[in-house]
DNA sequence: TTTGTTATTCTCATACTGAGATTGTCTCAC
DNA sequence: GTGAGACAATCTCAGTATGAGAATAACAAA
């Protein structure tokens, strides 16, 4: 049976109606560790519980519309459009993934600098940047979501220059380390990682500044850059490459 | 508004009914080129016109489980499961993409050897393994699909050995190289390949065979290999570096 | 038998990576 | 102020990977 067939012959009094909701994967990266945005739930099911901030989507909506929508919605701030990156993640359906009904949810992930604290929107009863690791078990299949999210990050961060969406308009090549070694979990050898990074055509261009002063604890100031005009990063930067991955 | 808080106050009468709706692009190569699985709409809209296979998902139905069925209900053959891999790909949700209402469609992506011809569905005109290059223009936006799902496709054989999907149980280095130069559109250095498709851990195993006879233009014999148990190629067998694609 | 094709293996120059060391600037504690 | 430690930036060197070309040998077809 294909689409126009089904659509032709479709009573929605035969088959239940299928809700779909775009939750959105909102990363970013404070107090030295990554973090998510995550929801608590002021409502059955899974009530006092977080979640991914989602929705429904609207009437004339389009699917990054709705996304780009509820993430402003659920941190309270508006106008990140040039600030936060924000792409399709994947979509989950499972019949049962809504004791409700049956709900598609079409997931976004998206990688932002450090910004304020969110607002809780006016039905979630708690919103907040959650460091990653410890969670609690989240609402639905929102574990399952978030790990596709993150293990989508870390890979996007090998061939594309995202991790500058993790920064600041201006950062040092010690800042964008700290980016990767966060996000990837492992540290990173700080002279080959600059070297790598120069090498890399498009990936950030010098702004001809440094930092006012040196470090916390002591170092010379360190040159600014800012990001560049490379879409792909080439040749790629590969994570110390893990044998159970591979196999 | 959060999920849960949308749905308690969902009233299907104010918003109007969202389709969704599973389409599949099953690539293959065939005839020496690389060509995807179409069939021929019988009804409006689009009548007559080309299109991915797809259609409702139906109630208590998994979506890649919808796609399987899809594929093979199109394809007319049973039993692809352990033949054919598939993925998801995208979703695509635009308000006007079909013009009788809101459809959202999970698009999944089938990696599938040399198969029979498709026999048409009971609903579709014709169905066709069709080549990829100089295709008409397709129904409602799956040309958009169609590409995004033969970029992914080229993409994925950079470093996961789906190459393989594409070939037969055994396979010789040449034809796995057929595979390559045909998805990639670009001709490889033979002995290059051969060093490297055997340099990467569990890409490929040796059968211990060889062919029954040299290629049909002469040459040796070629030895048989098999898919091997990795799921990632380290390193990476990467395209040759397009500049147009980075920037 | 000869010619051309193809599988497989080598060679060699170049590029990239991981590990470690060096140099010089800066902050902090004393 | 002065000394100790931290850190940015650069360099060295060995090991590995890649691109280009060539050599060798097995086979098909004329």
């Amino acid at each position: 049976m294909d689409e126009s067939e089904f659509l032709a012959g479709y009573d929605p009094r035969v088959y239940p109606a299928v809700a779909v909701t775009v939750d959105v994967v909102a990363l970013t990266i404070r107090g030295g560790g990554l973090r998510v945005l995550l929801i608590r739930r002021g409502e059955q099911p899974h009530a006092g519980r977080w979640a991914l901030p989602g929705g429904f989507i609207r009437p004339g909506e389009d699917l990054p519309q709705a996304a780009a929508r509820e993430l402003a919605e659920e941190t309270g701030l508006s106008g990140l459009g040039d600030r936060v990156h924000i792409e399709q993640l994947a979509s989950y359906g499972t019949p049962d993934r809504d004791p409700r009904m049956r709900v598609v949810s079409i997931s976004y992930l998206a990688f932002a600098p450090d910004l304020p604290d969110p607002r809780a929107g006016t039905d979630a009863a708690d919103a907040a940047w959650q460091p990653v690791g410890k969670l609690p078990e989240l609402a639905f299949d929102h574990d399952r979501i978030l790990a596709h999210g993150l293990e989508r990050a870390r890979g996007k961060l090998e061939y594309t220059p995202l991790a500058t969406s993790f920064a600041g308009e201006t950062f040092t090549i010690s800042e964008l380390r700290g980016v990767y070694e966060t996000v990837w979990g492992v540290p990173l050898h700080a002279g080959n990682f600059h070297r790598k990074i120069l090498s890399v055509p498009g990936f950030v261009e010098s702004t001809g500044e440094t930092t006012e002063s040196g470090g916390a604890r002591g170092g010379p100031r360190a040159k600014l850059y800012r990001a560049g005009d490379a879409r792909l990063l080439h040749p790629a930067l590969l994570r110390p490459a893990r044998e159970e991955q591979i196999r």
